[in-house]
DNA sequence: GGTTACATATTTGTCAACACTATTGAAAAC
DNA sequence: GTTTTCAATAGTGTTGACAAATATGTAACC
């Protein structure tokens, strides 16, 4: 359930290699869109993706099913499927949701990990990623905070919880990698993430909890601010 | 996306009356699957379904998907789809999530209507529901709770949120209506949402949020002790 | 009597072809 | 020259049938 695998290139591809899975496809799928390979409003049409996997249409529609039931496409009648374009309200709900999911993920991921395992974690988000900032290094500072998700989320060790929010950062990935181009968002993140980190190392979970939200709902004030930009 | 329809029977029914939407029949599948009219562990033959709803198979396989995408069913391959059954630490950790999600709701619903909107559900709250409790009418007490969710989702404003929440609270549906009939939960969730009222009434979102977090920490509590014979 | 092997039957997985709807282009009328 | 109507086309929605795999029941053998 949890979409852990790193589809996109690989095999398929169109040549004879017998078609790839059921989940493979919407895998595959939702990669393209989540990274705006296939942008918002694109038109997917049902017969290319067949010709391109090698599969039925049946197959495809089945996967288009699931993308619609996730977000990420709509589905009109005898129209076909378009990506879903992002609304300001939308975004804003996405923020509110994650605000709180996300600060639950680091609270049940301090009580239930012994506090020292966030050592390695500490010293990447301090001299390291200090440095980066300094010489601009944008790319550092996101696969920074991918990776605290990421571990916050394994840590958390509730799969429920790692699908919600997996199909929340699936509809917002591009926008979040956009916010970090906002004057002082970056910095400012790193700031926010630091002091989370201290929490977590102390045991505090409740106030691991709150830094986190407070540090997402700053970004959602800085999309707000900038959306015209953004979206 | 927000499965807000109440399904079940209705048309269709087989009598060559056009088999119904595909939403239609996702719907009417998770109706019977929350409702226990389907227990867990049952088999869903696509044959038989087809037949039922007078669609074709592959009209079936793409609601299967979105079913075993949300987690409500199973599927092995090549040998069909199951209803799910809920082990103990699923449901715990689906508690973790609604702890944070419904007590968002309730904030978000506080915030954004004036506390003056909440007279009906506070006196509903008050002589009605103590009437009931006392006269051991717990099928009052469900309705009662089942309005209070409704009407603070609808009031959050937040389609994101309740569509999460729907997921969540299909995967538990039975669980949760069991959960009154152990000693005492009933009536303790009556003071609670009664504090939560309260709270909502005074326009206080932070301390409903904590009240409405707490409501549903200490349903989860009941369910551990009580769980072997709740599940 | 119990166990294993085989044949049958049921059920899923997959596909290619058909029907219907909307769009787009051209042609004719104003 | 502009607008309206109609036909052709492209693409979705749907269906039924076919192939592969698993479960089941029976018979033979130990």
């Amino acid at each position: 359930m949890a979409t852990g695998s790193i589809p996109g290139k690989n095999r398929n591809s169109s040549a004879r290699g017998k078609g790839p899975s059921k989940e493979s496809i919407v895998d595959i799928l939702r990669h393209r869109i989540v990274e705006h390979e296939l942008p918002p409003g694109s038109k997917l049409r049902e017969a290319v993706l067949s010709e391109e996997f090698n599969v039925s249409r049946p197959r495809i529609r089945e996967a288009f099913g699931v993308l619609e039931d996730r977000g990420l496409i709509e589905r009109i009648p005898n129209r076909g499927a378009v990506v879903t374009r992002l609304e300001v309200d939308e975004v804003l709900a996405l923020f509110e949701v994650r605000e709180v999911l996300e600060a639950l993920a680091v609270r049940l991921a301090t009580e239930k990990t012994p506090p020292e395992a966030w050592a390695d974690l500490d010293e990447l988000f301090g001299k390291p990623i200090e440095d980066a900032m300094e010489r601009g290094d944008l790319d550092f500072y996101v696969d920074c905070v991918t990776e605290f998700r990421h571990r916050a989320i394994v840590a958390a060790n509730n799969p429920i919880l790692a699908a919600q929010l997996d199909s929340l950062y699936d509809r917002t990935r591009v926008l979040i990698r956009r916010l970090v181009l906002v004057p002082g968002r970056a910095l400012k993140g790193m700031r926010q993430h630091q002091e989370v980190l201290q929490a977590m190392r102390e045991g505090n979970a409740e106030l691991a909890e709150q830094l986190k939200q407070k540090n997402i709902r700053s970004a959602r004030d800085s999309f707000c601010e900038y959306k015209k930009y953004l979206l």
